[in-house]
RNA sequence: GGGACGCUAGCUCAGUGGUAGAGCAUUCGGCUUUUAACCGACUGGUCCUGGGUUCGAAUCCCAGGCGUCCCA
């Protein structure tokens, strides 16, 4: 700051760099009052969530002869002349600070004869202190902490948003998160509840005997979705590397080698657009299951989201956006093709070719007919354009052409289709599961063909990882597979309407500055 | 990729062609029961950026940046 440190101190200070230099002149006024304003440790006894549930009777006046340490952020100053009231908020919630200057000066003369004085003066909404005390509730009501001890742990230099109404510029909110998290309680609650469905999802596979085994982000081969992958570079070894897009192939692989419960709660990363429903990179569940059928793992998938949303929320029946949504089980399960009768009329299975399914989606007012490369490419479009949103209960859709569905064994009654389910709740595909394809043959022809629809310019299209034929063709026994979106299963249990908010540190274009220009 | 909307003080927002504003925060003074404390005083600006129109632009036009929503 080129600012002069005497001009700053006598002139009204209110700029940003302004209030900086005021704060930091308050930094060496504490160290010349010998109070550290970078502290190194402090011990609490409690929280304030705690104090607040354990002395709830206490009634208005009274005071609790009890000493208690506790340590947060000064977010509210209300000071009179020998009397103020702070509002300190640690990670639990907030409790009021009754600070009084009789009691303060007569606790802490010995280390700092001004010591209300220095509070009043060097403290900042913003900063982080800690105080012992008792516990009382003033006559207006409000629980405190009565403070006979303080000490500075953190200066703040910078100034919180305003505190009533907060922060509210979406932008400024996912780029500076933490002052999101400081100033809007529910931000921190919606993580804090991520923690938890994620814990409990573990925690059940961990019941059930599933093992987290973690497989490599760098690839040579992205395999296991379509997706464009982000393509990085190994110095060393001279070669480009893909970051996976999945976690699928190289679980399967542990499959092969004898492990039968297997799972990998991960990030995955795609090289894809952002919306409210897209990051780069998120968050998947993919458990794979010897022995067991896409039947299974729809019973697995009901398990694990109502086994979260029972310890996270502690119900089934939960609100959306505004709309009510009931998890309990079982969920309602539809073919694809049945579902796709339901709103357009069309029956996808009568067709003989399809030029004439192109016709009959015309008919029906479908869009981008034209582009279908297959009838199941096709019923695929139609699901997408007329049954997707509409689902808003969780439903397992079943039974998937076998033309985008690579990885899938074919069905065992239905010609043309493979055992595959999608889970939709709210609108949106949440969960994706296949008795997984284990002919090696068939794999590799599937993964062929992907790889010639690569080279004829689709991005998104697998190509062959030989590898992990390979591994096939060492013998993989019948297995389910199930993959879970963790970020929309966290939107829905915490009521986002938006990927960003489930995210702690979404993906943003960087400002631009000056000197990039 | 297309469209609509938004961007003004640290924060939340007014201001639609004529001297850039309010509340909160900050700074100073007062105050022993406040909790959006209060009272008094002061202060604070790259009006997103760059061009253009105009006697005059936060305001109108063009291009760009970032974001939100919708569509593909």
């Amino acid at each position: 700051m080129s600012r002069d440190r005497a001009q700053a101190q006598s002139d009204p200070q209110t700029t940003l760099e302004e209030i900086r230099a005021t704060r930091l002149e308050k930094v060496e006024q504490l160290q010349q009052a010998g109070l550290t304003p970078y502290a190194y440790r402090w011990e609490s006894t409690h929280h304030a969530a705690e104090l607040q549930a354990k002395y709830v009777d206490l009634p208005n006046g009274e005071e609790a002869a009890v000493e208690v340490a506790i340590a947060g952020r000064i977010m509210a100053k209300r000071v009179f002349g020998k009397l103020a009231f702070f509002t300190l908020q640690d990670e639990t919630g907030t409790i009021q600070l009754y600070l009084e200057k009789s009691r303060i000066q007569e606790t802490m003369a010995a280390k700092d004869e001004s010591a209300f004085d220095h509070l009043k003066q060097l403290t900042d909404a913003g900063d982080i202190i800690g105080v012992t005390g008792s516990i009382k509730r003033t006559e207006k009501g409000e629980l405190s902490v009565y403070v006979r001890d303080y000490a500075m742990l953190t200066k703040s230099l910078l100034p919180l948003p305003d505190k009533w109404h907060g922060l509210t510029d979406v932008a400024k909110r996912y780029r500076q998160r933490y002052v999101d998290l400081i100033v809007n309680p529910e931000v921190r609650e919606t993580f804090r509840r991520r923690a938890l469905i994620t814990a409990s999802m573990r925690r059940y596979l961990d019941q059930q005997g599933f093992i987290e085994i973690e497989t490599p982000v760098l690839q040579t081969e992205a395999g296991g979705a379509e997706a464009r992958p982000f393509i990085t570079y190994h110095n060393t070894l001279d070669m480009s590397l893909y970051l996976r897009i999945a976690t699928e192939l190289h679980l399967k692989r542990l499959i092969v080698g004898g492990f039968e419960k297997v799972f990998e709660l991960g990030r995955v990363f795609r090289n894809e657009g952002i919306s409210t429903r897209h990051n780069p990179e998120f968050t998947t569940l993919e458990v794979y299951q010897a022995y067991a059928d896409y039947n299974d793992m729809m019973t697995l998938t009901e398990a694990l989201v109502t086994t979260a949303a029972q310890d996270v929320l502690g119900t089934l029946k939960i609100t959306y956006q505004g709309e009510p949504v009931d998890l309990t089980p079982p969920w309602r399960r539809v073919t694809m093709h049945e579902a796709v009768k339901e709103k357009t009329g069309i029956d996808f299975a009568t067709f003989a070719n399809l030029d004439e399914a192109k016709a009959a989606a015309t008919q029906a007012g479908l869009h981008s007919v034209e582009k279908a490369e297959s009838v199941g490419a096709l019923l695929n479009q139609a699901f997408e354009q007329t049954v997707e949103e509409t689902l808003i209960q969780p439903t397992f859709v079943l039974d998937y052409p076998v033309e985008i569905s690579p990885l899938a064994k074919p069905h065992r009654t239905k010609s043309g289709l493979v055992e595959r389910f999608e889970l939709f709740m709210v609108g949106r595909e949440t969960a994706n599961s296949f008795s997984e394809l284990t002919d090696p043959v068939d794999q590799l022809q599937r993964l062929q063909a992907q790889a010639d629809r690569k080279e004829a310019g689709d991005l998104e299209a697998h190509s062959v990882d030989e590898d992990f034929v390979t591994a096939l063709e060492y013998g993989m026994p019948p297995t389910g597979g199930l993959g879970i979106g963790i970020d929309r299963l966290v939107m829905l249990l915490t009521d986002c309407a938006s990927i960003r908010d489930a995210i702690a540190f979404p993906l943003l274009k960087p400002e631009k500055t000056d000197a990039e220009e």
